[in-house]
DNA sequence: CTCCAGCTTTACGTAAACGTAAAGTATTAA
DNA sequence: TTAATACTTTACGTTTACGTAAAGCTGGAG
């Protein structure tokens, strides 16, 4: 009973039945800080449940995690992101506030587009460059 | 030689053969503040000839500011900015530059792949969230 | 029982990207 | 000459998104 085979609670809620993850777990596996974690928590990102006051994360709390954090590598602020993600969880309302989520899903779309277009014509003057680049350095060393 | 003929400083340069323009001229053009391009020239993004103390710009400037911007808009720091705009002003140097150049522009191309996808899945998820709103509005009020 | 690992709250600190107010200069209209 | 407009520098203020102690609780190992 104590000889390789006892694993302590943080343990064990690793391995067990993989249902729901601590602040630690999903900390390393995005790489950020609990700080961060919580930071997102305060802002009403997210809102893991407790057993006592540690914080336990089921699978929904780490796919809205993973939806912050691209929020973020897209280059949107906490509050836009928590517009976006009010956006996923819109469940059969009134439909006054689907009209709502709607108008500011359009909204959100042509923002996107803006900068796809932004970002396509980036990659495209950046592969020119480094074309050029690429082209210096075979001409001047061959 | 004073009715309606006589244009100020101002307004002669803006009229003018058009080669040059205003820090007002570029802040409406582009909807940002004096202070926020003035900020880019002391964060070393941006470097304007003077008449005097007066900043004149010219389209050369015009179209850095203008990469700066689409860059804040991809969500990119000043610093990250300033990086870029170094690529894109890589002027036959020494070769050990050039293959840095290379290498940054390789990683950053690598980047906005990472950001392409990003922006194609949320673009995607998005649509699909807009399509069950609508389904829901059509069922609901039809 | 002691210790450690991992969690908790509270709270002040900080870097980035400007905002904003103050006070002065320069050009043109009246 | 006075006023208006657009520019200038200097410098402190503000928001966002966390960083970083400090101090304490908790469950299992030794």
């Amino acid at each position: 009973m104590s000889i390789g085979n006892n694993i302590n609670w943080h343990e064990q809620n690793e391995k067990g039945d993989g249902r729901t993850f601590s602040i630690g777990q999903l900390a390393e596996e995005f790489g950020v800080t609990h700080r961060t974690i919580r930071f997102y928590e305060d802002e009403g990102l997210i809102a893991p449940a407790r057993r006592g006051t540690t914080r336990i994360y089921s699978h929904g709390d780490r796919g809205r995690l993973a939806l912050i954090l691209r929020g973020k590598r897209l280059g949107f602020s906490i509050s836009e992101i928590k517009e976006f993600l009010d956006l996923y969880t819109v469940d059969a309302n009134q439909a006054e506030q689907m009209r709502y989520a709607h108008a500011r899903a359009q909204e959100r779309l042509l923002l996107l587009d803006q900068q796809m277009a932004d970002l396509e014509q980036t990659r495209t003057e950046l592969r020119e460059i480094e074309q050029q680049i690429a082209d210096h350095l075979a001409k001047t060393s061959g």
